[in-house]
DNA sequence: CATGAATGAGTCTTCATTCAT
DNA sequence: AATGAATGAAGACTCATTCAT
């Protein structure tokens, strides 16, 4: 009412867009579960908006996804830029995917579930890690210093043991074992 | 009531519980889903006996997890007399670590469920797949085919993609190119 | 816990069925809604319980159906025994079937819904008051008194309006007066 | 907002409560569910405007009803001036409420559902059938066709069984059996 | 021990309705 | 006037769990 309050309504659409992706964000990492009614109630909406912002269960679980995926692709060509093809490669992992993965599963498990039922993930998804990987691999085959014959797809699953990691436990050795075990299993001779 | 009528309920009760478990087991392998009722049902028992059995959901999923798991760890003795280490080590990963899992996904979830819930599994469940991992590993190392620093627990979260190959696909080359990844990545130079 | 209370389970089981029925009929008579959870509500039972016992709509609305319109069928033979056939189907059409049809609107509401969703009503439902008044027609075309040409079929259409009689207000006319016009419209000439 | 800018927004106005009007028919005749929110989109309007030009869904029914029946009640007069009273009474039946009826067992539905919350149908709404009705049982009455003492009101519940005619069935003879039942019960003897 | 009925919490989803813009 | 986002009540349905028999 007054010119300084900050009008209620349509400013906060945007706002909600957000709030519930935090949310759903939140406990999509912790859980994999995402009652579409527990999320209003956290991010202090209706139900009803989480519906009108995402109609389906897929919607909200890819937007989470690309919103926390995002960064683990924009980095990689700062890597590139900034360092050895080898050395990138293991910032990457180490320093990026090791940790998104480690507290993760909860989505991995939720975004399974989604392509379950939609079949394949809509083009775009899963697929940007993919590339981040290509990006890397190419860089260290074109350097000679990772097998050509490899495939991202290989090392992705290779890596996908990075779900398991034991958040209260020594998961940076864990971690880097496992790098380093794959990183030994697709360099060159 | 006496002492003397022993065996009929007890037979009875054994089947029970096999039938409870082989029923769960389909499911679980399937959905991940386990509906205690939905089990009972299946099963041919009431709703009471699945609970008498298997008081919480973690206690079922681990029995059949034991059960699922057994097989894998019994063939490898086996396994190393027949041929040398590296051999059993590629045979054991590539024709019965691969197809098990790939079917299993549906328990792994469940697992990794009942996991979050428990904190860490109760040891010996898990265990024992890594038992027979440390056991393959051993003789490898032994014959100087791997390097003695390698951990089971590395290379068994090295081969956790397996849970995600695609069993409508070319699942036979997708598990070959990564136990061949692993393989190499922990070879003695 | 006494001798004298009625152990409460078992025994309530079939009360419940019952119950159910007979709360569900009041609530559709009226409205002509069931909400499952509205009358698990007013029964006394959870939701669970009305499940169990219809568990589609339809099987409830079915039952309800049944058991209001039985009454209906099983007067007739009665009432050809006393008396003259038109005498019966006069007595049969104002002095019950309209009484009925005029509270029950909601469940042709119900019931016209349940169709529309299966297809067609299982044999016997709606089929039972289509035999009774088989049953009075054909005994007035046996007395010459009904065009033999009739179907009950039409007749019971030309009825349909008892639905809407008035039951505030002079309904006890209006009833007689289509009633009237019916048996006039198919009487032998 | 001055008295100068008439018609542009009039226009839209009307084109607005048409356009709902004509969306609600359809929806209305096939389902007997109006949503609102539905409705509103479907005619590419914000529900707000719904709610303005229709405050209760009464309103919008009625309104539907008023609208599709305008035509039954238009058609009498000529239909008399055209051809005998008895004539016109089994054209109208036949030719026009019967098809009629037949499509709008929806609208009944809904129109029932109105009436239910309202007490009675606000005055001139089921009326103007009653009409046409009354217009052409006049003329069969005075031309000593059909009996003086027969009541327009009775006659169409007698005809309420044209709303049971089966679309995907022999609808036509049902109707015709059913209207000559009618006339039978109603014509002078 | 086994059975399965009952319970009720909790999820999903749709809509009527309000109201800021 | 029109728009459409937000809200929340309400109904459908599923399951985990208890407990009388």
């Amino acid at each position: 009412m007054t010119t300084g309050s900050v009008s209620p309504r349509r400013a906060d659409t945007r706002r909600n867009h957000e709030r519930i992706l935090a949310v759903a964000a939140r406990t999509l990492a912790e859980t994999g579960e995402v009652s579409f009614n527990a999320i209003a109630k956290r991010a202090g909406v209706g139900v009803g908006t989480v519906y009108r912002h995402f109609p389906a269960p897929a919607d909200l679980i890819l937007a989470v996804y690309d919103r926390e995926v995002r960064h683990l692709v924009d980095i990689v060509p700062e890597l590139l830029a900034r360092t050895g093809p080898d050395e990138a490669f293991r910032t990457w992992a180490t320093g990026h995917l090791a940790p998104y993965m480690m507290t993760k599963r909860g989505l991995a498990k939720a975004l399974a579930a989604a392509t379950a039922q939609r079949g394949t993930l809509p083009a775009g998804a899963v697929q940007s890690i993919r590339e981040a990987m290509d990006a890397l691999l190419k860089a260290n085959i074109e350097a000679g210093l990772v097998r050509p014959e490899i495939d991202g797809e290989t090392v992705m699953r290779g890596l996908l043991g990075l779900l398991y990691l034991d958040p209260d436990g020594d998961w940076q050795r864990q971690s880097a074992d496992l790098i380093d075990l794959v990183w030994r299993g697709i360099r060159a001779d």
